[in-house]
DNA sequence: CTGAAAGCGCTAACAC
DNA sequence: GTGTTAGCGCTTTCAG
């Protein structure tokens, strides 16, 4: 069944010795232009495909990279992912996606098994749950190439793409105490992120220069970042039915802004009327939500991107590269009516 | 720089041969106890993991599967590749995501691409571009494991696995005439397509039990399948300025159906009132719409488990699999007010 | 200009 | 029970 041509069938077909149709096809300068037009044409032919495998074991690489995200059912990371195969595919990598669903465990078996296949280098986005990055570390000592994206991790002087988290959640506050909201509620992922804490800071960060107390009462963490059921709703439940609630909300991640609108709509609260509403996410119908709802996005197409170009730099470069690079980048507020001032 | 160790690193230190080493690491009968002790315990200590690069080479599989879908930016496609992963993980395969972005030559390239990275199987959702399918039979011809699910091919007595396409709209353009509308339009993805084909098949075959006409001017196809711009937005401009416009649209493609609503916004129209909604999609916040949206969802978590046991299945059978295995799961229609009577 | 041979990591006949 | 060897497909010294 199904058996390529080898480099050897080759050889044989047309009575030469192996390396001189491997020299053929890699266009070495030392081979005849009769010979080498000879093989060419005759691999040509007969659609001759190098095994990649067998390269893989001969060169010691795969030309493969691992991504580590939490899902691809997650409008971030999607398009992210959609970045990372533009480049990947465009300098002849492939693209290993694997999924930790916000599991530290699922994370350190799939670094693991990406490892065994010999990836050439790792893109990373930190689970929720993730807190011993001891084997990140590790790598990192042995100058694995690796890129963090979105979610980094502390402590390691790595390759990193992310956004200006803080001033995302400053800009995106600071609208909503505009808009004459000054109870203003923060619903994050865990503090384990980094990102998650960055949020954070903007959103007090705005509400100090506006001279607002910041109650921790109105800061509710969703540990597993909304992946485990109920997990919202609690959190929804609690701020909503606090002596004084909060008149808006910032969510922080991804699923939590658009778990958030059905939630709120069937404990019967009206969008911004109620409570006003904005939130990091990269949904492309955020537009379409009643009410149309206002987003902090990411670029996430672009950071796959530079995510991508960043980590085969690093699995290219001759010698081992020692400063870190770190890129960061601007989000977008598009401010629609969840967050405007309710009309009275 | 981080060097794996391999078999041969064992035997050395210990003393070995590199075949008593594998075949301890492999549990053979015929190695002694003590042997074998020594081997794993050491190959323990030192964290060995074989080199699945080589062991694809000499076994001729690289226990990976393939897969090709236009997009995981997609909520059915993301979760259907959930299924997957879900399945081919447990199962000991990596899986390998490659997007065609609705282009025939991607699919090609792709396709091309996996098989010379030696994949054991393919899981493949066809293009909206693709209509040359002569590379998929010689495929099947030779016996390369594939199964195709939701987008599949004709004239191709394949593995497959479906959602009844037919009963699926037949149910949802009968709700929108049991609701009280009679001018329905569809609006769907290429007619190069097998499902699209379904989709309006059963949506012929409710008007009809209802005596209504079908009109041609009423559907209207988008070629690309939403992915180029304006496309849906010149199909509806066209719909909705016809002399006598429909009430009601069905989209048959989940790209489609979240592409409308703002579109249908901007142009002014109110929904249900000016003009009703329903479409397939796997949208988790179709909910959470302005109005929230009736949708025909498919069990894309299950049609992608399926779709991997029965790839696996046939990748692991001893003897080349000559029936073709067919599953076909059913949709769920889920009423929202999209497609509610107008009220007056 | 071309061929022979070694080696990447692993397994499996085939010795002994 | 354990070692030797060949071979999976390819590249690359080293010879000639």
């Amino acid at each position: 069944m199904f058996k390529p041509y080898t480099i050897k069938d080759i050889a044989k077909a047309l009575g030469l010795s192996t390396s001189t149709v491997s020299r053929a096809l890699n266009g070495s300068y030392e081979i005849g232009t009769e010979t080498k037009k000879l093989v060419l044409e005759y691999a040509e032919k007969v659609n001759y495909r190098p095994n990649p495998i067998a390269l893989s074991l001969k060169e010691q690489r795969s030309r493969s990279i691992g991504v580590v995200v939490c899902e691809v059912a997650n409008n971030y990371f999607s398009q992210a992912i959609n970045g990372i195969e533009s480049i990947a595919y465009s300098s002849g990598y492939h693209v290993i996606i694997t999924q930790t669903h916000e599991s530290a465990a699922r994370e350190a078996a799939n670094v693991q098994h990406l490892l065994s296949r010999h990836v050439d280098g790792l893109l990373i986005a930190l689970s929720a749950e993730t807190t011993d990055t001891s084997e990140f570390k590790f790598l990192h000592s042995k100058g694995f190439p690796m890129v963090f994206f979105d979610r980094i991790v502390e402590n390691i002087d790595t390759h990193k793409v992310t956004v200006d988290n803080f001033k995302g959640a400053f800009e995106a506050t600071e609208q909503l105490l505009n808009a004459g909201y000054t109870k203003i509620a923060n619903l994050a992922s865990t503090p384990n992120l980094l990102n998650t804490r960055e949020r954070f800071d903007g959103y007090k960060a705005a509400l100090l220069k506006h001279n607002i107390q910041i109650l921790p009462e109105y800061v509710k963490y969703c540990h597993h970042g909304g992946m485990v059921a109920g997990e919202v709703e609690n959190a929804l439940q609690e701020l909503m039915s606090l002596p004084d609630p909060p008149q808006a909300i910032i969510s922080t991640n991804d699923r939590l802004t658009t778990g958030c609108i059905p939630i709120l709509k069937k404990m019967g609260y009206r969008i911004p009327e109620d409570v006003a509403l904005t939130g990091f996410t990269n949904s492309e119908v955020a537009e379409s939500f009643a009410p149309p709802l206002t987003v902090i996005r990411q670029p996430a197409f672009t950071m796959g991107q530079m995510a991508t170009e960043m980590l085969i730099n690093v699995i290219e470069s001759k010698y081992p590269v020692y400063e870190a690079m770190s890129t960061q980048v601007d989000t977008e507020l598009i401010v629609r009516q969840s967050s405007m001032p309710a009309k009275i």
